[in-house]
DNA sequence: ACCTGAACACCGTTCAAGT
DNA sequence: ACCTGAACACCGTTCAAGT
Protein backbone atom coordinates (compact mmCIF):
# COMPACT_ATOMS: atom_id res chain seq x y z
CA UNK A 1 0.00 0.00 0.00
CA UNK A 2 2.25 2.74 -0.91
CA UNK A 3 -0.79 5.14 -0.89
CA UNK A 4 1.14 7.10 -3.78
CA UNK A 5 -1.44 9.79 -4.48
CA UNK A 6 -2.82 9.64 -7.99
CA UNK A 7 -5.40 12.94 -9.75
CA UNK A 8 -6.12 14.28 -12.22
CA UNK A 9 -5.54 15.88 -15.78
CA UNK A 10 -7.96 18.36 -16.73
CA UNK A 11 -7.47 20.55 -19.75
CA UNK A 12 -8.65 23.39 -21.10
CA UNK A 13 -12.22 24.18 -20.32
CA UNK A 14 -12.57 27.84 -21.67
CA UNK A 15 -15.72 27.68 -19.18
CA UNK A 16 -17.59 31.03 -20.46
CA UNK A 17 -19.07 30.58 -16.76
CA UNK A 18 -21.22 33.71 -17.08
CA UNK A 19 -24.12 32.30 -15.09
CA UNK A 20 -24.83 29.27 -17.39
CA UNK A 21 -25.67 30.95 -20.58
CA UNK A 22 -23.83 28.34 -22.23
CA UNK A 23 -24.92 24.69 -20.01
CA UNK A 24 -28.35 26.07 -20.65
CA UNK A 25 -27.95 25.51 -24.07
CA UNK A 26 -26.29 21.89 -24.02
CA UNK A 27 -27.26 20.22 -21.75
CA UNK A 28 -31.04 20.29 -22.87
CA UNK A 29 -31.65 16.83 -21.01
CA UNK A 30 -31.33 18.24 -17.65
CA UNK A 31 -34.57 18.50 -15.31
CA UNK A 32 -36.69 21.71 -16.58
CA UNK A 33 -37.65 21.93 -13.14
CA UNK A 34 -35.37 20.79 -10.31
CA UNK A 35 -32.59 23.50 -10.06
CA UNK A 36 -29.87 20.71 -9.19
CA UNK A 37 -27.98 18.93 -10.96
CA UNK A 38 -29.79 15.75 -11.90
CA UNK A 39 -28.90 13.34 -14.53
CA UNK A 40 -32.64 12.52 -15.37
CA UNK A 41 -31.88 9.35 -16.89
CA UNK A 42 -35.18 9.61 -18.43
CA UNK A 43 -36.30 6.65 -20.80
CA UNK A 44 -33.16 5.00 -21.38
CA UNK A 45 -31.03 5.80 -23.98
CA UNK A 46 -30.96 9.72 -25.33
CA UNK A 47 -29.78 9.00 -28.67
CA UNK A 48 -28.15 5.87 -28.22
CA UNK A 49 -28.77 2.63 -30.64
CA UNK A 50 -31.53 0.47 -29.88
CA UNK A 51 -33.88 1.99 -27.04
CA UNK A 52 -34.23 -0.67 -25.07
CA UNK A 53 -30.94 -2.14 -25.47
CA UNK A 54 -28.83 -3.54 -22.44
CA UNK A 55 -25.94 -1.37 -21.40
CA UNK A 56 -23.12 -2.96 -22.49
CA UNK A 57 -19.56 -2.91 -22.30
CA UNK A 58 -19.41 -2.39 -26.08
CA UNK A 59 -22.29 0.04 -26.40
CA UNK A 60 -20.05 1.92 -23.82
CA UNK A 61 -16.85 2.18 -26.20
CA UNK A 62 -19.26 3.02 -28.94
CA UNK A 63 -20.23 5.75 -27.45
CA UNK A 64 -16.92 6.89 -25.74
CA UNK A 65 -15.86 6.69 -29.19
CA UNK A 66 -18.68 9.17 -30.57
CA UNK A 67 -18.12 11.08 -27.74
CA UNK A 68 -14.16 11.71 -28.37
CA UNK A 69 -14.82 12.27 -32.05
CA UNK A 70 -16.97 14.84 -31.84
CA UNK A 71 -16.06 16.68 -28.42
CA UNK A 72 -12.12 15.86 -28.48
CA UNK A 73 -10.07 14.25 -25.35
CA UNK A 74 -10.63 17.15 -24.04
CA UNK A 75 -14.29 16.91 -24.36
CA UNK A 76 -14.52 13.85 -22.53
CA UNK A 77 -16.26 12.65 -19.23
CA UNK A 78 -17.20 9.28 -17.98
CA UNK A 79 -20.67 11.21 -17.15
CA UNK A 80 -21.18 12.90 -20.51
CA UNK A 81 -20.98 8.80 -21.47
CA UNK A 82 -23.62 7.95 -18.97
CA UNK A 83 -25.75 11.05 -20.08
CA UNK A 84 -25.63 9.80 -23.29
CA UNK A 85 -26.82 6.11 -23.03
CA UNK A 86 -28.89 7.50 -20.61
CA UNK A 87 -27.55 6.14 -17.14
CA UNK A 88 -26.35 7.06 -13.98
CA UNK A 89 -22.52 7.93 -14.27
CA UNK A 90 -22.39 4.55 -12.12
CA UNK A 91 -24.42 1.93 -13.54
CA UNK A 92 -21.03 2.59 -16.07
CA UNK A 93 -18.75 1.38 -13.66
CA UNK A 94 -20.27 -1.64 -13.80
CA UNK A 95 -19.17 -2.73 -16.69
CA UNK A 96 -15.50 -0.77 -17.02
CA UNK A 97 -12.99 -0.58 -13.93
CA UNK A 98 -12.05 2.89 -14.33
CA UNK A 99 -12.01 5.98 -16.66
CA UNK A 100 -8.59 4.64 -18.13
CA UNK A 101 -10.06 1.22 -18.75
CA UNK A 102 -12.48 2.49 -21.07
CA UNK A 103 -9.79 4.37 -23.15
CA UNK A 104 -7.92 1.38 -23.48
CA UNK A 105 -11.01 -0.08 -24.53
CA UNK A 106 -10.98 2.27 -27.15
CA UNK A 107 -7.63 2.27 -28.51
CA UNK A 108 -8.36 -1.50 -29.13
CA UNK A 109 -11.74 -1.15 -31.14
CA UNK A 110 -10.22 1.56 -33.19
CA UNK A 111 -6.98 -0.33 -33.78
CA UNK A 112 -8.66 -3.79 -34.55
CA UNK A 113 -7.91 -5.18 -38.38
CA UNK A 114 -4.76 -2.74 -39.08
CA UNK A 115 -2.71 -4.94 -39.93
CA UNK A 116 -3.09 -5.92 -43.54
CA UNK A 117 -3.06 -10.00 -44.39
CA UNK A 118 0.31 -11.75 -44.82
CA UNK A 119 1.84 -13.63 -47.97
CA UNK A 120 0.42 -11.51 -50.47
CA UNK A 121 2.67 -8.80 -50.79
CA UNK A 122 6.57 -7.97 -50.98
CA UNK A 123 7.58 -7.21 -47.28
CA UNK A 124 8.23 -4.17 -48.66
CA UNK A 125 4.72 -3.35 -49.66
CA UNK A 126 3.21 -4.67 -46.81
CA UNK A 127 4.60 -2.38 -44.73
CA UNK A 128 4.00 0.71 -46.91
CA UNK A 129 0.10 -0.59 -46.46
CA UNK A 130 0.32 -1.25 -42.51
CA UNK A 131 1.31 2.24 -42.15
CA UNK A 132 -0.96 3.97 -44.56
CA UNK A 133 -4.11 1.92 -43.03
CA UNK A 134 -2.54 2.94 -39.59
CA UNK A 135 -2.52 6.69 -40.75
CA UNK A 136 -6.06 6.36 -42.05
CA UNK A 137 -7.55 5.29 -38.95
CA UNK A 138 -5.84 8.27 -36.67
CA UNK A 139 -7.10 10.62 -39.62
CA UNK A 140 -10.78 9.15 -39.37
CA UNK A 141 -10.35 9.21 -35.36
CA UNK A 142 -7.75 11.80 -34.66
CA UNK A 143 -8.54 12.13 -31.07
CA UNK A 144 -8.47 9.15 -30.37
CA UNK A 145 -5.38 9.24 -32.41
CA UNK A 146 -3.61 10.87 -29.40
CA UNK A 147 -4.52 8.31 -27.02
CA UNK A 148 -2.13 5.14 -29.10
CA UNK A 149 0.81 6.52 -28.09
CA UNK A 150 -0.39 6.38 -24.03
CA UNK A 151 -1.72 2.80 -23.72
CA UNK A 152 1.31 1.48 -26.06
CA UNK A 153 3.31 0.64 -22.67
CA UNK A 154 1.21 -2.91 -22.08
CA UNK A 155 -2.09 -3.29 -23.84
CA UNK A 156 -2.03 -7.53 -24.11
CA UNK A 157 -5.34 -6.61 -25.74
CA UNK A 158 -3.72 -5.01 -28.44
CA UNK A 159 -4.61 -7.66 -31.03
CA UNK A 160 -1.73 -10.14 -30.83
CA UNK A 161 -2.93 -10.65 -34.52
CA UNK A 162 -0.95 -7.93 -35.33
CA UNK A 163 2.03 -8.47 -33.98
CA UNK A 164 2.63 -12.19 -35.32
CA UNK A 165 1.88 -10.71 -38.27
CA UNK A 166 4.30 -8.14 -38.34
CA UNK A 167 6.55 -10.77 -37.18
CA UNK A 168 6.34 -12.84 -39.53
CA UNK A 169 6.51 -10.15 -42.30
CA UNK A 170 9.79 -9.65 -40.40
CA UNK A 171 11.01 -12.71 -40.94
CA UNK A 172 10.10 -13.12 -44.32
CA UNK A 173 12.10 -10.14 -45.39
CA UNK A 174 15.26 -11.99 -44.06
CA UNK A 175 15.75 -10.57 -40.67
CA UNK A 176 17.64 -12.37 -38.27
CA UNK A 177 15.94 -13.67 -35.13
CA UNK A 178 18.59 -12.27 -32.70
CA UNK A 179 17.69 -8.86 -34.31
CA UNK A 180 13.93 -9.45 -34.48
CA UNK A 181 12.71 -7.82 -31.36
CA UNK A 182 14.94 -4.51 -32.36
CA UNK A 183 13.34 -4.88 -35.71
CA UNK A 184 9.41 -4.95 -34.35
CA UNK A 185 9.89 -1.56 -32.19
CA UNK A 186 11.24 -0.27 -35.42
CA UNK A 187 8.59 -0.89 -37.25
CA UNK A 188 5.85 -0.02 -34.13
CA UNK A 189 7.54 3.13 -33.54
CA UNK A 190 7.10 3.90 -37.41
CA UNK A 191 3.67 2.61 -38.00
CA UNK A 192 2.30 5.43 -35.27
CA UNK A 193 5.20 8.11 -35.02
CA UNK A 194 5.02 10.35 -37.74
CA UNK A 195 0.64 10.11 -37.54
CA UNK A 196 0.22 10.53 -33.67
CA UNK A 197 2.19 14.12 -34.16
CA UNK A 198 0.27 15.16 -37.29
CA UNK A 199 -3.25 14.72 -35.92
CA UNK A 200 -2.07 15.94 -32.60
CA UNK A 201 -4.66 18.30 -31.68
CA UNK A 202 -4.56 22.66 -31.66
CA UNK A 203 -4.76 23.72 -28.02
CA UNK A 204 -7.50 25.86 -29.07
CA UNK A 205 -10.45 25.60 -30.83
CA UNK A 206 -10.14 29.11 -31.90
CA UNK A 207 -7.68 28.49 -34.88
CA UNK A 208 -8.50 31.96 -36.78
CA UNK A 209 -6.55 34.16 -34.01
CA UNK A 210 -4.19 31.52 -33.30
CA UNK A 211 -3.20 31.36 -37.26
CA UNK A 212 -2.77 35.46 -36.82
CA UNK A 213 -0.68 34.55 -33.50
CA UNK A 214 2.12 32.31 -34.94
CA UNK A 215 2.34 34.42 -37.96
CA UNK A 216 3.22 37.08 -35.99
CA UNK A 217 5.90 35.34 -33.99
CA UNK A 218 6.74 34.47 -37.75
CA UNK A 219 7.28 37.75 -38.17
CA UNK A 220 9.41 38.56 -35.45
CA UNK A 221 12.04 35.89 -36.39
CA UNK A 222 14.94 37.96 -36.96
CA UNK A 223 16.06 37.02 -40.24
CA UNK A 224 19.98 37.60 -39.33
CA UNK A 225 19.78 35.34 -36.53
CA UNK A 226 17.92 32.55 -38.40
CA UNK A 227 18.62 32.91 -42.24
CA UNK A 228 17.67 29.93 -43.43
CA UNK A 229 14.52 29.32 -41.25
CA UNK A 230 13.49 32.72 -42.06
CA UNK A 231 14.16 32.20 -45.82
CA UNK A 232 12.05 28.69 -45.49
CA UNK A 233 9.28 29.70 -43.45
CA UNK A 234 6.65 30.56 -46.49
CA UNK A 235 7.26 26.82 -47.97
CA UNK A 236 6.84 25.78 -43.87
CA UNK A 237 3.88 28.07 -43.00
CA UNK A 238 1.06 24.97 -41.99
CA UNK A 239 2.69 22.55 -43.35
CA UNK A 240 5.62 21.35 -41.53
CA UNK A 241 5.92 20.50 -37.35
CA UNK A 242 5.57 23.29 -34.83
CA UNK A 243 5.12 25.80 -37.53
CA UNK A 244 1.59 25.11 -38.39
CA UNK A 245 -1.80 26.00 -36.94
CA UNK A 246 -3.95 23.22 -37.97
CA UNK A 247 -3.45 19.41 -37.44
CA UNK A 248 -3.21 16.97 -39.96
CA UNK A 249 -7.26 16.69 -40.49
CA UNK A 250 -7.22 19.99 -41.86
CA UNK A 251 -4.32 20.51 -43.06
CA UNK A 252 -3.02 16.91 -44.28
CA UNK A 253 0.64 16.13 -44.41
CA UNK A 254 0.71 13.61 -47.51
CA UNK A 255 3.82 14.18 -49.52
CA UNK A 256 5.99 14.43 -45.92
CA UNK A 257 4.26 11.47 -44.82
CA UNK A 258 5.37 9.25 -47.55
CA UNK A 259 8.44 10.97 -47.56
CA UNK A 260 9.08 9.04 -43.87
CA UNK A 261 7.43 6.01 -45.15
CA UNK A 262 9.92 5.54 -47.83
CA UNK A 263 12.80 7.14 -45.82
CA UNK A 264 12.24 3.85 -43.13
CA UNK A 265 11.50 1.11 -45.99
CA UNK A 266 15.28 2.33 -47.52
CA UNK A 267 16.50 2.20 -44.18
CA UNK A 268 15.05 -1.23 -43.24
CA UNK A 269 16.09 -2.51 -46.32
CA UNK A 270 19.81 -1.23 -46.02
CA UNK A 271 20.21 -2.68 -42.34
CA UNK A 272 18.44 -5.71 -43.10
CA UNK A 273 21.09 -6.30 -46.01
CA UNK A 274 23.56 -5.15 -43.68
CA UNK A 275 23.47 -8.33 -40.95
CA UNK B 1 -18.62 32.72 -30.58
CA UNK B 2 -19.23 28.75 -31.68
CA UNK B 3 -19.69 28.30 -28.21
CA UNK B 4 -18.02 24.36 -28.48
CA UNK B 5 -18.69 22.98 -25.12
CA UNK B 6 -15.07 22.13 -23.73
CA UNK B 7 -14.57 19.92 -20.92
CA UNK B 8 -12.18 18.10 -19.08
CA UNK B 9 -9.62 14.97 -19.39
CA UNK B 10 -9.31 13.65 -15.91
CA UNK B 11 -7.27 10.54 -15.44
CA UNK B 12 -6.94 7.47 -12.71
CA UNK B 13 -7.95 8.48 -8.99
CA UNK B 14 -8.10 5.42 -7.52
CA UNK B 15 -9.17 7.57 -4.71
CA UNK B 16 -9.30 5.23 -1.25
CA UNK B 17 -11.57 7.96 -0.38
CA UNK B 18 -12.21 5.75 3.01
CA UNK B 19 -13.20 9.07 4.61
CA UNK B 20 -10.25 11.11 4.24
CA UNK B 21 -7.78 9.06 5.65
CA UNK B 22 -5.43 9.56 2.66
CA UNK B 23 -5.95 13.42 2.38
CA UNK B 24 -4.97 13.56 5.83
CA UNK B 25 -1.50 12.23 5.02
CA UNK B 26 -0.70 14.28 2.45
CA UNK B 27 -2.58 17.56 2.70
CA UNK B 28 -0.18 18.62 5.80
CA UNK B 29 -0.34 21.92 4.73
CA UNK B 30 -4.15 22.26 5.70
CA UNK B 31 -5.86 24.41 8.29
CA UNK B 32 -5.62 21.99 11.41
CA UNK B 33 -8.71 23.75 12.80
CA UNK B 34 -10.84 24.83 9.81
CA UNK B 35 -12.46 22.36 8.29
CA UNK B 36 -13.38 24.01 5.31
CA UNK B 37 -10.70 22.95 2.69
CA UNK B 38 -8.59 26.84 2.11
CA UNK B 39 -5.51 26.35 0.89
CA UNK B 40 -3.78 28.51 4.20
CA UNK B 41 -0.75 29.71 1.60
CA UNK B 42 0.38 30.97 5.08
CA UNK B 43 4.37 32.82 4.38
CA UNK B 44 5.16 31.96 1.03
CA UNK B 45 7.12 29.41 -0.45
CA UNK B 46 6.38 25.96 0.74
CA UNK B 47 9.38 24.59 -0.17
CA UNK B 48 10.43 26.39 -3.20
CA UNK B 49 13.44 27.96 -3.69
CA UNK B 50 13.67 31.55 -1.95
CA UNK B 51 11.41 32.02 0.19
CA UNK B 52 10.11 35.74 -0.01
CA UNK B 53 10.93 35.50 -3.97
CA UNK B 54 8.28 37.08 -5.64
CA UNK B 55 5.70 34.82 -8.18
CA UNK B 56 7.52 35.06 -11.47
CA UNK B 57 6.15 32.62 -14.91
CA UNK B 58 9.58 30.90 -14.31
CA UNK B 59 8.91 29.97 -10.62
CA UNK B 60 5.66 28.38 -11.93
CA UNK B 61 7.05 26.72 -14.76
CA UNK B 62 9.81 25.18 -12.03
CA UNK B 63 7.37 24.67 -9.36
CA UNK B 64 5.07 22.43 -12.80
CA UNK B 65 8.16 20.18 -13.76
CA UNK B 66 8.75 19.29 -10.64
CA UNK B 67 5.15 18.26 -9.97
CA UNK B 68 4.99 16.36 -13.47
CA UNK B 69 8.72 14.80 -12.48
CA UNK B 70 7.25 13.34 -9.07
CA UNK B 71 3.29 12.90 -9.45
CA UNK B 72 3.22 12.06 -13.32
CA UNK B 73 0.69 14.25 -16.25
CA UNK B 74 -1.89 12.74 -14.20
CA UNK B 75 -0.82 14.04 -10.82
CA UNK B 76 -0.42 17.73 -12.37
CA UNK B 77 -2.64 19.65 -10.94
CA UNK B 78 -2.31 23.48 -11.00
CA UNK B 79 -4.23 24.43 -7.58
CA UNK B 80 -0.94 21.59 -6.62
CA UNK B 81 1.29 24.19 -8.46
CA UNK B 82 -0.41 27.07 -6.01
CA UNK B 83 0.22 25.01 -3.18
CA UNK B 84 3.51 24.34 -3.89
CA UNK B 85 4.59 27.55 -4.07
CA UNK B 86 2.08 29.11 -1.12
CA UNK B 87 -0.20 31.18 -2.47
CA UNK B 88 -3.79 30.58 -4.05
CA UNK B 89 -4.76 29.07 -7.23
CA UNK B 90 -5.82 32.56 -8.50
CA UNK B 91 -2.71 33.96 -8.01
CA UNK B 92 -0.53 31.69 -10.47
CA UNK B 93 -3.71 33.45 -13.32
CA UNK B 94 -1.69 36.27 -13.24
CA UNK B 95 0.94 34.75 -14.94
CA UNK B 96 -0.06 31.89 -16.98
CA UNK B 97 -3.27 31.96 -19.38
CA UNK B 98 -4.54 29.00 -19.08
CA UNK B 99 -3.19 25.63 -17.85
CA UNK B 100 -2.47 24.31 -21.15
CA UNK B 101 -0.15 27.34 -20.90
CA UNK B 102 1.53 26.01 -18.72
CA UNK B 103 2.13 23.02 -19.84
CA UNK B 104 3.13 24.49 -23.38
CA UNK B 105 5.79 26.63 -21.56
CA UNK B 106 6.95 23.40 -19.87
CA UNK B 107 7.41 21.74 -23.09
CA UNK B 108 9.55 24.65 -24.18
CA UNK B 109 11.75 24.85 -21.37
CA UNK B 110 12.41 20.99 -21.18
CA UNK B 111 13.24 21.05 -24.97
CA UNK B 112 15.43 24.03 -25.14
CA UNK B 113 19.19 23.35 -26.53
CA UNK B 114 18.31 19.85 -27.59
CA UNK B 115 19.89 20.85 -30.28
CA UNK B 116 23.89 20.45 -31.44
CA UNK B 117 26.16 22.66 -32.56
CA UNK B 118 26.12 22.96 -36.39
CA UNK B 119 29.10 22.63 -38.72
CA UNK B 120 31.12 20.02 -36.78
CA UNK B 121 29.73 17.18 -37.28
CA UNK B 122 29.32 15.30 -40.48
CA UNK B 123 24.96 15.22 -40.75
CA UNK B 124 24.53 11.38 -40.19
CA UNK B 125 26.36 12.11 -36.74
CA UNK B 126 24.99 15.45 -35.93
CA UNK B 127 21.09 13.67 -36.72
CA UNK B 128 22.56 10.88 -34.14
CA UNK B 129 23.07 13.06 -31.66
CA UNK B 130 20.54 15.32 -32.10
CA UNK B 131 18.00 11.71 -31.61
CA UNK B 132 20.18 11.37 -28.58
CA UNK B 133 19.72 14.38 -26.94
CA UNK B 134 16.35 14.36 -27.19
CA UNK B 135 15.17 11.19 -25.95
CA UNK B 136 18.32 11.94 -22.76
CA UNK B 137 15.74 15.10 -22.56
CA UNK B 138 12.76 12.65 -22.17
CA UNK B 139 14.40 10.25 -20.61
CA UNK B 140 14.72 12.46 -17.73
CA UNK B 141 11.63 14.31 -17.77
CA UNK B 142 9.62 11.42 -18.95
CA UNK B 143 5.93 12.92 -17.64
CA UNK B 144 6.87 15.69 -19.75
CA UNK B 145 8.06 13.64 -22.81
CA UNK B 146 3.93 12.47 -22.99
CA UNK B 147 3.44 15.84 -23.52
CA UNK B 148 5.92 16.60 -26.09
CA UNK B 149 3.88 15.27 -29.09
CA UNK B 150 0.68 17.19 -27.75
CA UNK B 151 2.60 20.11 -28.36
CA UNK B 152 3.85 19.86 -31.10
CA UNK B 153 0.77 21.62 -33.32
CA UNK B 154 2.08 24.82 -33.37
CA UNK B 155 4.31 25.93 -30.31
CA UNK B 156 6.48 28.34 -31.97
CA UNK B 157 8.02 29.28 -28.94
CA UNK B 158 9.46 26.10 -29.27
CA UNK B 159 12.96 27.10 -30.42
CA UNK B 160 13.70 28.71 -33.79
CA UNK B 161 17.40 27.70 -33.52
CA UNK B 162 16.45 24.18 -33.31
CA UNK B 163 14.65 24.60 -36.24
CA UNK B 164 17.15 26.59 -38.01
CA UNK B 165 20.08 24.28 -37.44
CA UNK B 166 18.09 21.41 -38.43
CA UNK B 167 17.71 23.08 -41.75
CA UNK B 168 20.94 23.85 -42.20
CA UNK B 169 22.08 20.62 -41.86
CA UNK B 170 19.69 19.32 -44.18
CA UNK B 171 20.73 21.44 -46.56
CA UNK B 172 24.41 20.66 -46.08
CA UNK B 173 23.33 16.83 -46.27
CA UNK B 174 22.62 17.67 -49.78
CA UNK B 175 18.77 17.94 -49.93
CA UNK B 176 16.95 19.67 -52.06
CA UNK B 177 15.27 22.88 -51.55
CA UNK B 178 11.93 21.70 -53.01
CA UNK B 179 12.15 18.71 -50.52
CA UNK B 180 13.38 20.26 -47.51
CA UNK B 181 10.13 20.71 -45.89
CA UNK B 182 9.51 16.78 -46.44
CA UNK B 183 12.62 15.99 -44.59
CA UNK B 184 12.35 18.72 -41.63
CA UNK B 185 9.12 16.82 -40.92
CA UNK B 186 10.88 13.78 -41.29
CA UNK B 187 13.29 14.62 -39.04
CA UNK B 188 11.04 16.04 -36.25
CA UNK B 189 9.18 12.79 -36.27
CA UNK B 190 11.64 10.60 -35.82
CA UNK B 191 13.10 12.61 -33.30
CA UNK B 192 10.24 12.23 -30.58
CA UNK B 193 9.00 9.30 -32.50
CA UNK B 194 10.06 6.93 -30.43
CA UNK B 195 10.93 8.12 -27.39
CA UNK B 196 7.13 9.37 -26.87
CA UNK B 197 6.50 5.59 -26.98
CA UNK B 198 9.66 4.25 -25.08
CA UNK B 199 8.63 6.69 -21.90
CA UNK B 200 4.98 6.50 -22.16
CA UNK B 201 3.64 5.99 -18.38
CA UNK B 202 2.29 2.70 -17.64
CA UNK B 203 -1.83 3.13 -17.27
CA UNK B 204 -1.50 1.54 -13.88
CA UNK B 205 1.59 2.40 -10.55
CA UNK B 206 0.54 -1.12 -9.49
CA UNK B 207 3.56 -2.86 -11.86
CA UNK B 208 3.66 -5.78 -9.72
CA UNK B 209 0.13 -7.49 -10.78
CA UNK B 210 0.13 -5.46 -14.00
CA UNK B 211 3.27 -7.49 -14.76
CA UNK B 212 1.37 -10.78 -13.55
CA UNK B 213 -1.61 -10.00 -15.75
CA UNK B 214 0.08 -9.67 -19.02
CA UNK B 215 2.11 -12.76 -18.60
CA UNK B 216 -1.11 -14.36 -17.58
CA UNK B 217 -2.56 -13.06 -21.32
CA UNK B 218 0.18 -13.74 -22.99
CA UNK B 219 0.27 -17.82 -21.59
CA UNK B 220 -3.47 -17.65 -22.79
CA UNK B 221 -1.94 -17.06 -26.40
CA UNK B 222 -2.58 -19.91 -28.47
CA UNK B 223 0.67 -21.04 -29.89
CA UNK B 224 -1.35 -22.39 -32.79
CA UNK B 225 -3.24 -19.32 -34.05
CA UNK B 226 -0.26 -17.13 -33.46
CA UNK B 227 3.01 -19.24 -33.85
CA UNK B 228 5.40 -16.62 -34.76
CA UNK B 229 4.51 -14.75 -31.68
CA UNK B 230 4.35 -17.82 -29.65
CA UNK B 231 7.50 -18.34 -30.25
CA UNK B 232 9.35 -15.11 -29.94
CA UNK B 233 7.52 -13.91 -26.76
CA UNK B 234 10.19 -14.96 -24.46
CA UNK B 235 12.20 -12.38 -25.65
CA UNK B 236 9.86 -9.79 -26.21
CA UNK B 237 8.39 -9.87 -23.15
CA UNK B 238 9.33 -6.34 -21.05
CA UNK B 239 11.30 -5.71 -24.17
CA UNK B 240 8.81 -4.57 -27.03
CA UNK B 241 6.26 -2.39 -27.51
CA UNK B 242 2.70 -3.39 -26.29
CA UNK B 243 4.61 -6.61 -24.79
CA UNK B 244 5.80 -4.39 -21.92
CA UNK B 245 4.96 -3.85 -18.14
CA UNK B 246 7.49 -1.01 -17.59
CA UNK B 247 8.41 1.96 -19.27
CA UNK B 248 11.87 3.48 -20.41
CA UNK B 249 12.49 4.46 -17.58
CA UNK B 250 12.66 1.28 -15.59
CA UNK B 251 13.45 -0.81 -18.71
CA UNK B 252 15.27 1.18 -21.14
CA UNK B 253 14.81 -0.39 -24.71
CA UNK B 254 19.02 1.37 -26.31
CA UNK B 255 19.02 -1.67 -28.32
CA UNK B 256 15.62 -1.03 -30.57
CA UNK B 257 16.83 3.11 -30.33
CA UNK B 258 19.94 2.56 -31.99
CA UNK B 259 18.57 0.49 -34.62
CA UNK B 260 15.69 2.76 -35.16
CA UNK B 261 18.14 5.45 -35.69
CA UNK B 262 20.34 4.01 -37.81
CA UNK B 263 17.25 2.74 -40.00
CA UNK B 264 16.44 6.13 -39.92
CA UNK B 265 19.84 7.76 -41.04
CA UNK B 266 20.48 4.80 -43.50
CA UNK B 267 16.98 5.58 -45.22
CA UNK B 268 17.58 9.50 -45.51
CA UNK B 269 21.27 8.70 -47.11
CA UNK B 270 19.30 6.52 -49.46
CA UNK B 271 16.53 9.26 -50.34
CA UNK B 272 18.40 12.20 -50.03
CA UNK B 273 20.92 10.02 -53.29
CA UNK B 274 17.63 9.40 -55.26
CA UNK B 275 16.82 12.84 -55.48
C1' DA C 1 -26.59 -9.15 -11.74
C1' DC C 2 -27.23 -4.62 -12.74
C1' DC C 3 -28.58 0.01 -11.77
C1' DT C 4 -30.21 4.24 -8.90
C1' DG C 5 -29.41 8.12 -6.06
C1' DA C 6 -26.55 10.57 -3.48
C1' DA C 7 -22.40 11.72 -1.63
C1' DC C 8 -17.06 12.73 -1.36
C1' DA C 9 -12.98 14.88 -2.57
C1' DC C 10 -11.24 16.86 -5.87
C1' DC C 11 -10.68 19.94 -10.34
C1' DG C 12 -9.95 24.62 -13.72
C1' DT C 13 -11.46 29.11 -14.01
C1' DT C 14 -13.62 33.58 -12.81
C1' DC C 15 -14.37 37.64 -10.22
C1' DA C 16 -14.81 40.99 -6.89
C1' DA C 17 -12.13 42.94 -3.46
C1' DG C 18 -8.00 44.02 -1.17
C1' DT C 19 -2.94 45.99 -1.11
C1' DA D 1 0.44 45.41 -10.70
C1' DC D 2 -0.26 41.47 -8.19
C1' DC D 3 -2.67 38.60 -4.99
C1' DT D 4 -6.59 37.01 -1.70
C1' DG D 5 -10.81 34.75 -0.74
C1' DA D 6 -14.62 32.78 -2.25
C1' DA D 7 -17.54 31.06 -5.49
C1' DC D 8 -19.19 28.30 -9.89
C1' DA D 9 -19.69 24.45 -12.66
C1' DC D 10 -17.81 20.76 -13.41
C1' DC D 11 -15.06 16.09 -12.61
C1' DG D 12 -13.95 10.52 -11.30
C1' DT D 13 -15.13 7.32 -8.01
C1' DT D 14 -17.49 5.03 -4.14
C1' DC D 15 -21.24 3.12 -1.68
C1' DA D 16 -25.45 1.98 0.18
C1' DA D 17 -29.82 0.79 -1.38
C1' DG D 18 -33.07 -0.69 -4.61
C1' DT D 19 -34.85 -4.24 -8.33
Amino acid sequence: MTTSREKTVRTAKKAVNVKDTAAAKTSTRRSLVGNSAVPVPRARAAKGAAPGAALTKERIVTAAIEQIDRNGLMGFSLRDVARSLGVYPAAVYWHVATRDDLLASVVEATMADVAPETGKLPWQDWFRELFSRCREVMRRHPNVAQLVGGQLVANASLSPGMIDRILTVLIAAGCQEARIVEMYNVVIATMVGFSTLEFASSPTDDPGTWAAQLQEKAHAIRALEYPTLARHLPAMANRAFIVRWQNGTEAPMDSSFTAYVEVAIAGMEQVLARQ
